[in-house]
DNA sequence: CAAATATAGTTGCAGTAGCAACTAATTGCA
DNA sequence: TGCAATTAGTTGCTACTGCAACTATATTTG
């Protein structure tokens, strides 16, 4: 059997990174602006406040780790929260380079606004999907994720 | 039946938007790092040199609209595509506010350089699937996309 | 046909991203 | 112990993003 032919032209709709890219953005933007006018974060800030929401006490690189996202930018993302006491550190005494991060009570308030609406509109997502496609869905995402991960990017 | 419960505390891993633009930005992130290390291009030069090889003669407001990136972004990325002489322009007669884009020589030159590296690039990500898996997660891509152009933002 | 409206494309500006350099504190190891 | 290497976090710099204003041309409509 031969190999299969492969056209000289690319369709940009049809290769998976754009269309994940595409998808990816259509659905970031729109929880972005619900995000962003009712309780005025950015992604970057509320992945922030969710992470924390997670593990009360990580530090800004646990953070930035988790949510892949350069240390500069939490850093700054972070300066903001702090400043509006959604957010409070203090300095490890065991380490002190590290500060422990953890959701002010105002900022837990929000975080606890903010969950509901987080997953309503991931259901209103999931609502073109029956559960068993869900799970598939999230199986190929995880099995594609790890796999990209393994790949050489030098060819 | 009663309504599923609802955790009060969001797992990020586990939620939708925040999947698919880790996946997005890792897959993207790769090919990028090989657009600009091999031919100097960003993503954004990229994709518009896609869209001018599938469609020559398209405007700068149809490759904006086609790859759904704000136009004067597209603007910005075409003066240097401009300036590097792999895409030319000239004003439609018919249209003079128009402006008629097709690749050069060169920029024909360097897309069919371009191609098979994305094509090579695809082929490694999809390797983790099977024909018939490809072909349900691209379904469930498009239903999702359709579906969520559907939602209304203000809840 | 003249004025209002719409469209193609560019540019100004403010905010954000991301790399790299930097400070301060800690750890490894000779 | 004491110096090199590592780690947490911040900041400088440059580039990119995205909105809005602007120019120029085209279309609509009274």
């Amino acid at each position: 059997m031969t190999r299969k032919k492969r056209p000289s032209v690319l369709t940009l709709e049809r290769f998976l990174p754009y269309r994940l890219s595409i998808l990816s953005n259509l659905i970031s933007g729109m929880i972005a602006e619900t995000y962003k006018d009712k309780f005025a974060l950015s992604i970057t800030e509320w992945r922030i406040m969710a992470v924390l929401g997670e593990y009360p006490g990580a530090s800004a690189d646990e953070v930035s780790a988790k949510i892949q996202i350069e240390k500069s930018i939490v850093s700054r993302a972070l300066q903001k929260l702090l400043a509006r006491h959604l957010v409070d550190r203090q300095v490890d005494e065991a380490d002190r380079r590290r500060q422990n991060l953890k959701l002010t009570k105002t900022g837990l308030d929000i975080y606890h606004q903010v969950v509901p609406v987080s997953y309503d509109y991931e259901d209103q997502l999931q609502a073109c999907f029956s559960k068993q496609e869900i799970d598939v869905f999230n199986g190929l995402i995880d099995r594609l994720y790890k796999h990209a991960e393994t790949i050489e990017v030098d060819s």
